[in-house]
DNA sequence: CATCGTGATGGGACTTGGTCTCATCACGGT
DNA sequence: ACCGTGATGAGACCAAGTCCCATCACGATG
């Protein structure tokens, strides 16, 4: 009985967001989780390296999707608007079903350290893909490493912003985009 | 015996050092650190969090010096020559001793997920406290988390230059800044 | 139709991080 | 000599995470 039924992953990610609702995430055990879902706790272990993956599935694609965004943007384009063209390029994994569980997820993350910091690391490794792709681009390693982390900036705000209103995440990012720009270069005048 | 000799966090942390550096941090348990240090594992974890930590301690007190230095910047100045003051004030933290465990410590943590993990959250940590110290001195969200961010980036490089080639931390901070403040502006006209 | 290989699962032993509680000891003050 | 305080020791306890092996469903193959 529930071996073989389909979707283990995905039921193991529902389980463990609804009971992080219920109870909290430091009250749920993995084994609980794996109950709800019909599997054992070696099942889990074997589709998440660890408790806090499970609200982070498929973080680590996204990496991905944002390198060759970077790596396919147009020739000519400087490093933020190749940056910009990765944001595009990531809002097809940003769909309505993403979005709908967006919001439970960011409460559960916010409420707890340990998550935070997963959370942390995550956006460090979307920062430290965007700067080797830029610097496969030829852009020079300290300007790779700035537009990475105004990136990072954008992204950031953009999903806040997306899962508040909805809409298209790649317009909604490319706005951010120039928003963080222009408070750097408004920094500059300050000085 | 053991008890009752002073320093005993300092004990921790040099027999942490020391046991990550022969075996491996994955390698070492709690038990074993303290057991070097002549205590026992209750004592550490009254003196730390968690393992991670004992490789992390004092990093909340910098987030404080970097706060106050922001806030205690001349009245005049923009948000980047405010972070300048705030890694300038930082520097009386980064004294000799520190540097000397500094390579082995980085090394430790560049050899392991979960603490490689801590280091970002320590620096997320950073960026926050400089950001809401700017907003605290009436500089607008945006681009005081834009300042931050810059300032945490050159933070991490002057840290590595101050590894590297010792000399006055906040001198060095003071050119890393300078350094990525121009790499920003040459990002504006890329576009 | 029987067999076999493969891949996902179940189950349980085991280590260790981390929490909690209570007893114990050193020190300073009275 | 007594007492209060604070740091430590000791051990029980829970849950995360690892490991190993048995088990089962499925597809391919003969």
């Amino acid at each position: 009985m529930g071996r073989w039924e389909p979707d283990a992953r995905e039921r193991l990610v529902r389980a463990a967001l609804d009971l992080f609702g219920e109870q909290g995430y430091e009250n749920t055990a993995v084994a609980q989780i794996a109950e709800r879902a019909g599997l054992t706790k070696s099942t889990f272990f074997r589709h998440f390296r660890d408790k806090r993956e499970v609200l982070f599935g498929g973080q680590d694609e996204l990496a991905e999707v944002l390198t060759t965004g970077i790596a396919e943007a147009p020739e000519g384009a400087g490093p933020l608007a190749a940056v910009g063209a990765a944001l595009v390029a990531v809002s097809a994994w940003f769909t309505d079903a993403q979005r709908a569980y967006g919001p439970q997820r960011q409460a559960v993350i916010a409420g707890n350290d340990e998550l935070r910091e997963r959370a942390a690391l995550k956006m460090v490794g979307f920062a430290v893909a965007m700067t080797d792709a830029l610097k496969r681009r030829g852009v020079a390693e300290l300007e790779a490493a700035v537009a990475a982390e105004l990136g990072v900036l954008a992204f950031q705000r953009g999903y806040d912003a997306w899962l508040e209103a909805g809409g298209d995440f790649g317009e909604i990012t490319r706005r951010t985009l120039r928003d963080v720009r222009e408070a750097a270069s408004s920094l500059e005048g300050a000085e």
